[in-house]
DNA sequence: ATTTGCAGATGAAAATTTTGATAGTAGAAG
DNA sequence: CTTCTACTATCAAAATTTTCATCTGCAAAT
């Protein structure tokens, strides 16, 4: 998944650089407009675009122009003060904004709504006979449903996410439960055992000794 | 909330800026060792430092110990393939340490931990009878305790952190119950009527007609 | 080979959360 | 001011999650 940011203030770009990168998106920073519109001709290949409105070379709506021709989906980047940009922005066809000083938490948000809203996202993944569709929150084994609770299925989903990793109680309940549960470990114990109950062994949930779980393929 | 980031990165010092003071902390930026110790003979009133262990002018470690002298909690800012300095750095009293790069909500998770250890976080808020401890996920109306269930206090938190403005039940269910949560936005109604049963009309808990709630004092 | 001691598995009870159905109310429209 | 409508409140049932107590199995020690 590689996302194109086009930002001329450095440190911002930068910031939203670490911070995607971090969050496994492949990402490419240009400061200036002109010089984006010139490189696409040669590399095409973004799944989305962040667009400061304000640019050098060429502004923010000009390149969203170039951005629809190549079907790539933009969220622009847009100063407090500059509420007008963000009805012309929207109409212009930007899929989504986003004012700055934002929190990233809510940018990966976004990303993730517009990317999925453009099937841009893998929604599905397959691990050995299980078929895990993320945005319709099921799980399918040889081609038939398994019903799985919200909590069951949002720890499998953590485990495939980390297939082949063995994870720590302590790390699933932060993961799956949030940094801020309050319960016991032995909860995670519980919910795996629902989890290789529904699923069989062919789930492959392997038991770490002393500290944790972890799914094989 | 004051916090000083010592690190001469300029791009990641501003990143990791912009998103402290999303948080909502306060901060100072310093490029250099030397510098900031200076400066701290002048003003020292932070609350946590965040050094980075390279530093021109006065390494982190010496830093460290500048910050012990004024009593200034320390995580430590190093690089992935820097193991050594983490076993000296907690050594040498640092509260925690983080590996670049990092998510910023892992940074913010930290930072909260070292400031609750170092009670420097609120962790008492007092909005009319109420006595909202976070730090122990009570509520104390009057001086006694009004046992409330998870997700009725963190619904009373949010309530309590925005007081006085007012809630959609969506922006209630995402901040509460997370982004991904599937089910209705009616969950709200029952959970503030639950609220409104155990705390009383005290708690002042407005119902803002189209919208969703308030908590006015 | 048997015992002992953990760490994990599991079934079932308890607690909590969510949903669904119904009743109530405030605000809009006439 | 009254009626109508749409939104909100609330109760109870259903579903889910968590805890508790007990059981099992592996591994180290004798």
């Amino acid at each position: 998944m590689k996302i194109l940011i086009v930002e001329d203030e450095e440190p911002i770009a930068k910031m939203i650089q670490m911070n995607l990168m971090a969050a496994n998106y492949d990402t490419q920073i240009y400061n200036d407009g002109l010089e984006t519109a010139e490189a696409l001709k040669e590399d095409n290949q973004y799944d989305l675009a962040l667009l400061d409105v304000m640019l050098p070379g060429m502004d923010g709506f000009e390149l969203l122009k170039v951005m629809k021709s190549y079907d790539i989906p933009v969220i622009f980047l847009t100063a407090r003060d500059d509420l007008l940009s963000k009805v012309q922005g929207l109409k212009g066809g930007a899929e989504d904004y986003i004012v700055k000083p934002f929190e990233v938490l809510e940018l990966l948000v976004r990303i993730e709504k517009v990317l999925e809203r453009f099937n841009r996202m893998d929604n599905v993944v397959k691990v050995l006979n299980m078929e895990i569709n993320f945005k319709e929150h099921t799980v399918r084994q040889d081609g038939k449903e398994v019903a799985l609770k919200p909590m069951e299925f949002n720890l499998l989903a953590v485990l495939v996410k980390n297939k082949n990793i063995a994870i720590s109680r302590e790390k699933l309940l932060k993961m799956v439960w949030g940094v801020d549960f309050l319960g016991e470990t032995r909860t995670v114990d519980v919910h795996i055992g629902q989890l290789r109950k529904k699923l069989g062994l062919s789930s492959n949930i392997k038991t770490v000794s002393k500290l944790g779980y972890r799914l094989e393929d």
